[in-house]
RNA sequence: GGCCCGUUCGUCUAGGGGUUAGGACGUUAGAUUUUCAUUCUAGAAACAGGGGUUCGAUUCCCCUACGGGCUACCA
């Protein structure tokens, strides 16, 4: 590694959701920038007119604010490289194109796409390369006076890279080592398309030149087309400022086969892209990890161990945790499958780790959907007590509800087949016992005195327990019934006894 | 089909010429919790196959198989 500035860039295509993969290929750039104190860059690539969704690119920034990783130079931010948008650098790259054809490593191509389409539908394995070029319509068959006549007449055409025929080409990824290739084996990529846009291709390699890009990370998907971006560093004179290569593997689908994809999270019931994705024009709208009630950080460090490890056992890492241990050296060469059961685990246990007061602003904000006020003081009590069963912020609700308003329904079929009238008597007494005690009776206290009454009617405590819960609760789960009944206060407790033993005597 | 990349428990992975092949998720059993979850303990579970190299390969090399990616005027 050379002592230039560390630079590295996200370079997505506003065409729509965020994924996952996409997130963490930003992680990994972003990772290593701040580990070596470099620049993380976003720039938009949006060359394809035809993809373009509005909306994207916000969406975009939304999703790398959410998860904190934050560009130092982007659209938004500006920066020294400025426009970071390659449809407003269009005038540029052009100059490159034209470069490359008086070089000869590149040439214009008249030919139309229905001429293309008929070539690959006829001819088995049709490739525009060495092959056929000469049999095609471009500036290396045709005459230099034909040439000049279709472009003086604006013809539509391309110009494509002029692949050797026989070349060896080889480069060390910073993940795989050593990787070569025979340039023959690729076509004559499109630099430059009919509408003046460049391709990818061409793109990437103008303006990691022109951005000083020193480490280019990107997913496996992107090493069959390395050879061509080798190939145009050498011709446009860069070579020694090329970046350094790595490619990421990819996320794979955790059943059948093949690269994860927002169609597997429908079907198999668990998000792919980072937040709600709606696409105006479908109007589906595609779920999110942080609608679905994903902490950032557990997120990012689910993504993170999902091909990196820092070589010991441990698996939970906050972003400053991960920007001290990152190495690009131990992200894995093969590909995962993506495991929501780990996923969720990961977001437990973070759930678990975060401070009260900071889940406090999601958990305010799920109550009022839910038409709920209530006191800080008290949700925190209440968080306090479920945040450890929590898989999921949103679960709060499903978790913890009833401790903002009545049960709507009973678990009867618990409680109905063992009640007795002595049972309603038991609990009518204990309303009387819980009226007369101290409002700032404790858990264990209140479990004591209804002990002792139980063993005063002869009762088992254990009979009574699971009546009492759902009482309170509704149904057979969450924390210790004492600690709720407290929560709940006298009077709160008080209603809802009365309230349930009328469900429990009416008839059925 | 061609080219490229990959292959350790079901999944994510550690390890690396001589190990009882380690951890985590999930799973099974038990304990705790007079509910459920948490927590704790224990268990089952892997080096794709074949050739080399070597005193010795899961580890290094080759082949095969399998998996994945790419093969657009998309990124």
């Amino acid at each position: 590694m050379s002592d230039k500035k560390v630079r590295v860039r996200f370079a997505p295509s506003p065409t729509g959701g965020l994924h996952l993969g996409g997130v963490r290929t930003v992680l990994f750039n972003y990772l290593f920038a701040k580990k070596y104190k470099g620049d993380f860059v976003l720039r938009i690539e949006d060359t394809d007119q035809g993809r373009y969704v509005a909306g994207a690119e916000d969406y975009i920034m939304d999703c790398l604010k959410w998860c904190g990783l934050i560009p130092d130079e982007s659209p938004a931010a500006g920066g020294h490289f400025a426009p970071y948008r390659q449809s407003e650098r269009k005038a540029i790259y052009r100059e490159y194109a034209e470069r490359l054809v008086m070089q000869g490593h590149a040439y214009y191509a008249f030919d139309t796409t229905e001429e293309l389409e008929r070539n690959r539908r006829e001819i088995p394995n049709f490739q525009y390369g060495h092959a056929y070029r000469d049999s095609l319509r471009n500036s290396l068959s045709l005459t230099q006076h034909q040439v000049d006549q279709l472009l003086d007449a604006g013809e539509p055409h391309v110009i494509r890279i002029k692949m050797p025929e026989n070349e060896h080409i080889h480069f060390t990824d910073m993940i795989r080592g050593n990787v070569s290739f025979e340039t023959g084996q690729s076509d004559d990529k499109v630099l430059l398309k009919a509408d003046g846009m460049p391709t990818y291709h061409l793109a990437v390699v103008v303006d990691d030149y022109l951005m000083k890009i020193t480490h280019a990370f990107r997913g496996e998907e992107w090493l069959p087309s390395a050879p061509v971006h080798l190939l145009l560093w050498e011709y446009l004179g860069w070579k020694a400022n090329m970046p350094q290569w790595a490619h990421l593997p990819l996320i794979l689908k955790p059943d059948g086969h093949g690269k994860l994809s927002k169609r597997d999270g429908a079907r198999l019931g668990f998000p792919v892209y980072a937040m709600n994705w709606f696409d105006e024009k479908t109007g589906e709208l595609t779920p999110g990890f942080r609608e679905k009630g994903f902490l950032p950080v557990a997120f990012i460090n689910m993504l993170a161990m999902l091909g990196w490890n820092d070589g010991t056992d441990r698996e939970l890492f906050s972003l400053p945790d991960l920007i001290d241990k990152f190495s690009i050296e131990r992200v894995n060469k093969s590909g995962a499958k993506f495991d929501y059961e780990k996923a969720k685990w990961f977001n437990a246990e973070w759930i678990k780790l975060t401070a009260i007061d900071k889940l406090l602003p999601d958990v305010e904000e799920l109550l009022n959907e839910n038409g709920v006020q209530a006191e800080k003081e008290y949700i925190k009590q209440v968080l306090a007590l479920v945040k450890d069963r929590l898989n999921f912020v949103t679960s709060f609700w499903k978790e913890a509800s009833y401790f903002f308003e009545q049960p709507k329904e009973y678990d009867l079929d618990a409680v109905k087949p063992k009640w007795t009238d002595a049972k309603t008597e038991f609990f009518q007494s204990f309303i009387v016992m819980l009226n007369d005690s101290d409002p700032s009776i404790e858990a264990a206290e209140m479990e004591t005195q209804f002990k002792a009454l139980a063993e005063e009617k002869g009762i088992k405590a254990g009979e009574l327990m699971l009546p009492f819960r759902i009482m309170l609760v509704g149904g057979k789960f969450g924390p210790h019934v004492f600690d709720i009944a407290v929560l709940l206060g006298k009077d709160g407790t008080i209603k809802r006894i009365h309230k349930a033993l009328e469900a429990f005597n009416s008839p059925s």
